[in-house]
DNA sequence: TTACTTGCAAAAACTTTGCAGGCGC
DNA sequence: GCGCCTGCAAAGTTTTTGCAAGTAA
């Protein structure tokens, strides 16, 4: 991921690197306070400040998108597919990437229904994971 | 609205018919603080905290529901519609009811490949409404 | 060297909590 | 009158901004 960070033109860091790794590790997701706690362990001196300038840069370049819960929005996770979602566990809070989603038949109903021209969308799943299942 | 909030036990105050008011005045979503602001025409007093807790209440019992858009998820909207999505406009902001989805095939591939079982999901389409469409 | 990056500190924005007084029922 | 509800104020969180020092290239 940093690879793709210099090629559009930024900087190799260690704290770029840190945010990077500490993501990465997470695909789960996590908050910009725990990047930063898993990001010292790389960089010490990691600021929470740097964290979030590198997930902004990151997502501009999409490598990194928010996770939306119901309680909020605070987690980022990697993003490693072309056009993928997330499906989140309300067990651990966990969440895994699925690819695909063919909405197409939807998306034409409801431009049809509502006028809006759709040109984007957001899909969030929830459930339990494995784990989870098999721990109840 | 007010009536289910009765008929769920709990009072019927200026307070709440302010801030409901204001919600279903702004079916494209506001945040709390433009709630307020709506609320005080109706209600002058209407404090920051109130509108909070009514939110609070009307989500818990399924009137109200945030509007999570991918720069932050502070805007509340009425919920009208049995199973209903937004879809909301990139232009001015407003946003749209929907109804359906048929994710069912969708639902059922993830969890095949993923192996969460999938109880819950969500939603939402983001595009131009007419009216942005015809401004352009 | 030169411009981009960083991290601290402080500020700003947003949300929650405590509590005395007010209001619905 | 009783108990839920409200709003102010204050505290707690989270996120952004300013700026001098540091670092990659």
């Amino acid at each position: 991921m940093l690879d793709s960070i210099c090629s559009a033109g930024f900087s190799h860091t260690r704290s770029r690197r840190a945010v990077v790794e500490a993501l990465c590790a997470t695909p789960s997701g996590a908050t910009p306070a725990k990047l930063r706690a898993r990001g010292r362990a790389i960089h010490t001196p990691l600021g929470t400040v740097t964290v979030y300038r590198t997930l902004e840069l990151l997502e501009s370049l999409g490598l990194a998108r928010r996770i939306h819960g119901e309680d909020g929005c605070t987690a980022w996770a990697p993003v490693s597919l072309a056009h993928g979602h997330h499906v989140i566990c309300r067990g651990c809070g966990r969440a895994a990437e699925f690819e695909g989603c063919d909405l197409e038949p939807l998306l034409r109903r409801v431009s049809a229904r509502t006028g809006f021209r759709v040109s984007e969308h957001w899909l969030e799943l929830f459930g339990l994971c494995p784990k989870c299942i098999q721990g109840k």
